[in-house]
DNA sequence: GTGAAAGCGCTAACAA
DNA sequence: TTGTTAGCGCTTTCAC
């Protein structure tokens, strides 16, 4: 291949220098049209192509933005994923993805590598093995780089935040199962002491209180957030002597797992009434649907996205306390808790 | 905060040149024992932390990789990029994200801006729109860097491949299908003339042509990749006169579509077989359990990946064409087909 | 084993 | 409106 072609082969072509080039290709106004004309012309011709590592050496920007979060495997962080690359894409941004894997570790490593990039910046979900120990995060700041926290936030974390109200979520899901008739409601959740899953479980212990049940410990499974967790989870309910008449799956994957414990018992939904979380593309389509909360994952990626740029933009102004960004959950009834009352 | 401290910081500190403080943190053979700890221990003392833009721009070498596919929303690609980013990491390569959203002019658009970033090589995977024009492809082999296609690849694109013998993904459904003594067998899958649809629709016949049963036209359903497509294409086949008694969905979420149209007539899988592509992680679950084939995300993930390294390691030595990483789909019969024959 | 110095490609004062 | 000239932080010859 032939040696790429920098400003200085089109600023020798045109006879002028590399700074009016520069200036040419950046469109900055103290330029004539002509001479910008030239030069965007000769840059074409010689196939140039502008080298942004050299430019963010100089500027002090990358245009890339680091997403440090658990996996995409996991499809909420998927659609997030889909979402923040999307939006900051129409702003010029790039995308450094870094998966955690829900190591604190690796979550140590992933900032390291993002830092030492230069992302203009960081947004991140956290790990479940991250509880005390956030330094990392901190280092982020200290070198003076937007850090913005979505989804699994942390009380000790002075940082902008972008979440769904997870207390309001619980409270839903536990009320529309009251609302359908159900009382003797069982919850399948982690046992990871992560903040959004304390804040559901809360939720729904009020709605129940609100109800005037008061919660049963036995109907509170902590496990894994599998589909082998709800089914695990579910069959340890049903040997219970009070069985429950609905089961709440800490995200749609337990529900799943809920659903094929009770269909061995020939139960089906929504007999025993059973509604997950974060409504899974798959949710709406299976056989019963199963009922859900959004999580809005699209939306937050695009809520991050935007308050990233907007703490850009105003960098040099005042560096207040951002507001946090709560999304509203939003219920999905369908067939798995559709019970005439 | 403080301005962020340099090779200079250290060299300083220590007396001695940057040149020397280079060589020490890079490990680099003609290096006392004695001042490399020196630097190191002054390098943690210091907060020192690398500018790998900097370096980049002296190396040539970014170590960022970019990867280029449709969205991130379809899980296919997710686990291929979980899959990416977790090997390409522990090989020290960070990964660049673009979504295409099935769009040629974003695919180019793509293809620049990693170029542009200066990304050490692409992976991508085409867009639905792509059909004759690939010259941006041909850009980045112009510009000397790897590139390498996976999963819906292209005939006149002369890159390294990695994908799943498709014919033989079509054939196993098929052949599955026959083995469970269905004979009557529809399929429903993508418009778009994307290769690796055709193969497998390829296979499809091959199977059923070496069972003695010619094609029937009106059981091929050409729509689009969704629950609605499979829905709808379902509808279309339970009106012929003919019916089906069994059907293959272009992929899983095409097979939800399929079981819920055939549930609204009180059909329930195996009575009309049922099996998707992709195995999608909720195909397990559901009931009846979707029988399906699966397309190795993460194998592919991984294989692209291993390519990649090995591509950049003999990048010096022949430039020969690479042979094709062919996997294996494997076949996952379930419920969904598991009728006695 | 270490130092000196050039330079990667671009930006951004400061001059003119 | 354009040119001159330092760098940005690091790597890498070439000397010593």
């Amino acid at each position: 291949m032939a040696k790429k072609t920098t400003i200085y082969d089109i600023a020798k072509e045109l006879n002028i220098t590399v700074s009016t080039v520069s200036r040419a290709l950046n469109n900055i106004s103290t330029i004539s049209e002509s001479t910008r004309e030239a030069v965007l012309e000769m840059a074409k011709k010689l196939n140039y192509r502008p080298n942004k590592v050299a430019s963010s050496l100089t500027s002090g920007k990358t245009y890339i933005i680091g997403v440090l979060l658990p996996s995409a495997q996991i499809q909420f962080f998927a659609s997030v994923i889909h979402s923040l690359e999307k939006y900051l894409k129409s702003f010029g941004y790039s995308t450094l993805l870094y998966q955690t894997n829900e190591s604190l570790e690796s979550e140590k490593d992933g900032i390291s590598t993002l830092l030492e990039a230069q992302v203009d910046g960081i947004i991140a979900s956290l790990s479940l093995e991250t509880e005390e120990d956030i330094s990392h995060f901190e280092k982020v700041k200290e070198e003076g780089k937007p850090l913005i926290i979505f989804d699994r936030t942390h009380d000790n974390l002075d940082a902008p935040v972008v979440k769904i109200n997870d207390e309001q979520a619980g409270y839903l899901a536990t009320k529309h199962l009251l609302d359908k008739g159900y009382r003797k409601i069982a919850y399948i959740t982690t046992k990871h002491r992560i903040k959004i899953f304390r804040e559901r479980y809360e939720g729904y212990q009020k709605a129940l209180r609100e109800a005037g049940i008061s919660p049963n410990p036995s109907y509170a499974i902590l496990g894994e957030l599998t589909v082998e967790g709800g089914y695990t989870g579910t069959n340890n309910l049903l040997r219970l002597k009070d069985r429950p008449d609905a089961i709440i799956g800490g995200d749609d994957y337990v529900a799943l797992g809920i659903i094929k414990a009770l269909h061995e018992q020939h139960i089906t939904p929504p007999s025993i009434g059973v509604i997950g979380f974060a409504n899974q593309n798959f949710s709406e389509h299976i056989i019963p649907s199963l009922s859900t909360i959004d999580q809005q994952a699209i939306q937050m990626g695009k809520e991050c996205a935007k308050l990233f740029l907007k703490i850009i933009e105003r960098k040099h102004l005042e560096e207040k306390t951002m507001e946090p960004v709560i999304l509203s959950p939003i219920l999905l009834p369908r067939e798995s808790t559709n019970r005439k009352s």
